[in-house]
DNA sequence: TGGGATTGTCGAAGCGATTCGATACCTATT
DNA sequence: AATAGGTATCGAATCGCTTCGACAATCCCA
């Protein structure tokens, strides 16, 4: 293994000049800086994780918290996970995957031994027993989402109720007057996702405001409950002229199944999708769509994480604002 | 932040004696087990990893690479990763992920840096630019799946081979003379991913051997694809009583469209699947499948992977035997 | 009962980096 | 000409743990 000071000997420097030329903690004069590299390279040396991690109390890793809980949309989170990874490197980190088989605990002991010098919990609950490992920890961490009490900690995630929101605003504009929203499966509002509860906020509120009929139903994510919830609906609530489909597996079925049902869409039913907009695109039919920005999500997750471990101040809260691209799943309501 | 020093004068003991406490290399009388113990407790002692690595020389972390490639199906990936975390714990290593956005390098610099122990690969391809670094690594690695030149390397993987045959095997068995294989798509072929091809290779082997005719088409991963090709295979091949579907989003617009097609299952066509298991027991019909088993080829990579750091010496490769569990999709051919 | 094993513990020497003065030289200012 | 300031580099201490050799105490069997 070459080490530091190999190439301090090659170069005919000494191990600090090194360490120096390689973190640019101090000024090295260009020559210098040179014969350095050239060394560096010429060795192939790699600076000793461990070593380093010792000596500068940072191990440049973060650790990233995913819990596939069920009912999760596995690709959404893994878009997150790549996001996370990509951008890590960016900042010339590493990610250690944390899968929480094992609770909590792990996170404590990653950084407790300063295996991590951050955290990026994902899929966060609203109350979320790793709340007050966060706190107790000393050093930061970044929560893709939104707990009930979040006094002192850094969370980021779109806004899910500006996203019901625009949903509903879209369709009302389009004339529609009575909607209904299908939502996440049952156990997903049983443990109290935020992103769930704060969609269904926001659609309904909407829907007051423009004084529509509204109506929400969770949704297990196979295409025979969403054939099943589609039949419910048209059964229901015959007035219904639009949806909203928060939940991947399901819109395409979903769509499939109003029509296998009669209905043209947009014709006679408009549907606007909350999903990544890759699924939207490449629909059959190319669907109106609010985005899930995981890629953004990730990325700008890890840079809050970053700005805190070099000991800048963050926003306690970061909303990214919905954006809705009209696709062909929607028009205007057809007059009677 | 507390030390092993801490944790020794505590107890009453050497720092020393704390280590072969903890790792249990030298043996130490059962009543300064306890002191030491109890100290660790009380002060919440965690050892820096940093320290430990550099010491040791061994980090106690593994890397994982996922390289997301289009047209994998990423719960199953996922369910790979989980896998290896949970197994990796047991052995008391962490993974770090790597999803290979830089390249090859990546795994170059985690090995040479010492931040892994040894590397476990996935999605590997036939002809893989991963392999000429893997050899030159001086640290073990796994390969899930199998290259076409892996002399020297490690490898597991489901028999893909063996699973073709299995499915052909047990239509052939019901009395089926004319079967079609709906495989991975394209591009999954084009970049020579070895479980395509070999289950390929098993599915012609067997039909040449039971004498039936058959067909191989790989098809895109939407269900709009699954439709046209179901048309294709009725409209080509008249006399189709089987299919084997080895793609997993697809696996149920499959029968669903054979099914809108007039087609009864498994009355008039037979259907196998080769998914995991979760998948084919809670389709609307239950699907006769053969297992893909995610969470046994984790677990066993890591499990070759800790032999080898441990100096056992491991099987070059390990070729998990497939097991068909008939459901309600596959029944003896129709009389005419 | 003596001598070789065995068991339990300690002290000190690393492991390979970072970082904090200290130093030496140069330039600019008064 | 003396001082101050800046730049480039070095040496030594330090980070927290593991491990090896040494040593004392106990054990067992001849």
């Amino acid at each position: 293994m070459v080490k530091i000071t190999d190439v301090a000997r090659h170069a005919g420097v000494s191990p600090s000049t090194v360490s120096y030329v390689l973190s640019g903690k101090r000024s090295i004069s260009e020559e210098t800086q040179r014969r350095v590299r050239d060394s560096i390279q010429a060795l192939g040396y790699r600076p000793h994780a461990g070593a380093r991690a010792l000596a500068s109390n940072r191990s440049n890793v973060i650790a990233l918290v995913i819990p596939l809980r069920s009912g999760i949309h596995v690709p959404v989170v893994m878009q997150f996970a790549v996001s996370v990874v990509t951008t890590a490197r960016e900042c010339d980190h590493d990610v250690l995957l944390l899968t929480q088989q094992e609770g909590d605990e792990d996170l404590r002991r990653v950084v407790d031994s300063s295996l991590a010098d951050g955290v990026i919990v994902m899929d966060v609950q609203m109350h979320d027993p790793r709340i007050r490992v966060l706190r107790s920890l000393d050093r930061p961490s970044v929560l893709i989402g939104f707990p009930t009490e979040a006094t002192g900690l850094t969370c980021i995630d779109l806004d899910f109720t500006a996203a019901g929101e625009v949903c509903v605003d879209h369709l009302a504009g389009l004339g529609h007057r009575c909607v209904g929203l299908i939502g996440s499966p049952p156990e997903v509002y049983e443990r109290e996702t935020g992103f769930a509860y704060r969609t269904e906020d926001g659609f309904e509120a909407a829907a007051r405001r423009h004084d529509m009929t509204s109506t929400v139903h969770p949704c297990e994510a196979t295409p025979a409950a969403a054939e099943e919830m589609v039949g419910l609906l048209l059964r229901e609530h015959p007035d219904l002229t639009a949806v909203v489909v928060h939940n991947e597996p399901i819109v395409e079925p979903v769509v499939a199944a109003f029509q296998r049902a009669g209905r043209r869409v947009p014709e006679d039913l408009a549907v606007v999708a909350i999903c990544p907009d890759e699924l939207a695109e490449r629909a059959p039919l190319p669907l109106t769509s609010v985005a899930i920005p995981a890629e953004e999500v990730g990325q700008r997750a890890v840079e809050l994480l970053m700005a805190q471990l070099e000991g800048r101040d963050v926003p306690a809260a970061t909303l990214l604002r919905p954006r809705l691209t009209p696709r062909s799943s929607t028009a205007p309501r057809a007059e009677e």
